[in-house]
DNA sequence: CCGGTTACCGACCGGGCGGTCGGTTCAACG
DNA sequence: CGTTGAACCGACCGCCCGGTCGGTAACCGG
């Protein structure tokens, strides 16, 4: 068990470190030296460790990108009352963080989906599962909206999650280049004016 | 000329080919090799006509890419009445051609704009520059959409710009996991109810 | 028919990358 | 203290890729 705790010390600093430099620089153009030479590991620490890059990369999907998609744009969803307004500080804090450098998970996501399309379909299917996670909680939060009066009943919220999921992937797109903090603010904005558009009228 | 014209047939021929396989396949993930086999040409016949690998790119960027978005994305849109109106057609025309797994090149746009992020600021460069001439039009039609009685007063037109781009590269790459017909409907669908929320009230 | 230019050929180079493998270190254990 | 095995080292292999370069076929003006 000793021995079992330094294999995983050493498996997740090389997930770690293989997340950034795949995500700063792409799975194929990053090598599996690079981010051995930031860790100071060689060649054979990672074969002994992992079978392949690809195999690798599969770990780093399910370990650490599910993981924090779910903590950061599921989980806060769940629990809320008002589905709209959950989503949207959701929303507003992943692009806050995104903003910091720091990996907002919903972008990574959706940067490695467009990389592996029609590259790689094992690995696509791993990142569209998440997706679909995602996806489905959303709805599910959405129709529960409906029952509690938050949301108009004649939506269709599938139609709706696919929206604001495509929205907030673009948004991303956009951001890479600069002035994150402006995107962010207006991207909020306008998706407030389509949340409103989605829930009941109400009578001031 | 007439040898001009024979020197032009080639190099659109390579272009053509080279934005269908990078679109494809990646650029980084496309060989020279694997554009010239296609065409039965040789590396000679490459280094001829181009400088490098990266000068070709960015020639297709400004002779295919650009002009495609252009006549596709930008000039359906300045004519029109109703702003509103004339972006969701245009954009559920391009999401038609993208169904046909034809180029439709507002994705090509934002998909290699996620595959140089980072990795290659020059080209980078060019194709924000693209995506900026869009946003300036779309911004110019919702003013005017202003004067005009088609939009609110008080919305923000860049933020409506950018939120409607973001959407657009979003649900694009949501598309790339099939289904693509039913996303496109369901896209427009909430486009039209978030511009709903950005007309003037009518009272029925 | 000749000289030159255009367009193209394809062998080759150097570097990088994924993956292999024989060897080494060192802590744990009997 | 000797053995064992987990963890790691790093040279090496084969392949691919961007780019170079010496050649050549075809055409064209003179």
């Amino acid at each position: 068990m000793d021995k079992n705790l330094k294999r995983m010390a050493t498996m997740n600093r090389m997930q770690k470190s293989g997340l950034d430099l795949f995500y700063a620089q792409g799975y194929y153009n990053t090598s599996i030296d690079d981010i051995l030479k930031s860790l100071n590991l060689s060649k054979g620490a990672f074969y002994y460790h992992f079978q392949s890059k690809e195999e690798f990369f599969i770990s780093i999907v399910q370990n650490l990108v599910f993981r924090k998609v779910y903590s950061m744009l599921i989980e806060p969803i769940e629990g809320e009352e008002n589905p709209l307004r959950a989503i949207e500080i959701c929303l507003d804090d992943a692009l806050k963080t995104a903003e910091f450098n720091d990996l907002d998970y919903g972008f990574v996501l959706s940067n490695f989906l467009n990389e592996f399309n029609g590259r790689n379909e094992k690995i696509t299917r791993y990142l569209t599962d998440i997706v679909k996670v995602w996806e489905v909680n959303i709805v599910t939060a959405l129709q529960r909206g409906k029952t509690d009066g938050f949301v108009e009943r004649h939506i269709d919220s599938e139609g709706a999650a696919a929206f604001i999921i495509s929205g907030y992937f673009g948004i991303r797109s956009l951001m890479v280049t600069g002035n994150c903090k402006m995107l962010r603010y207006n991207y909020i904005q306008q998706l407030r004016y389509y949340f409103r558009s989605l829930s009941p009228v109400v009578l001031a």
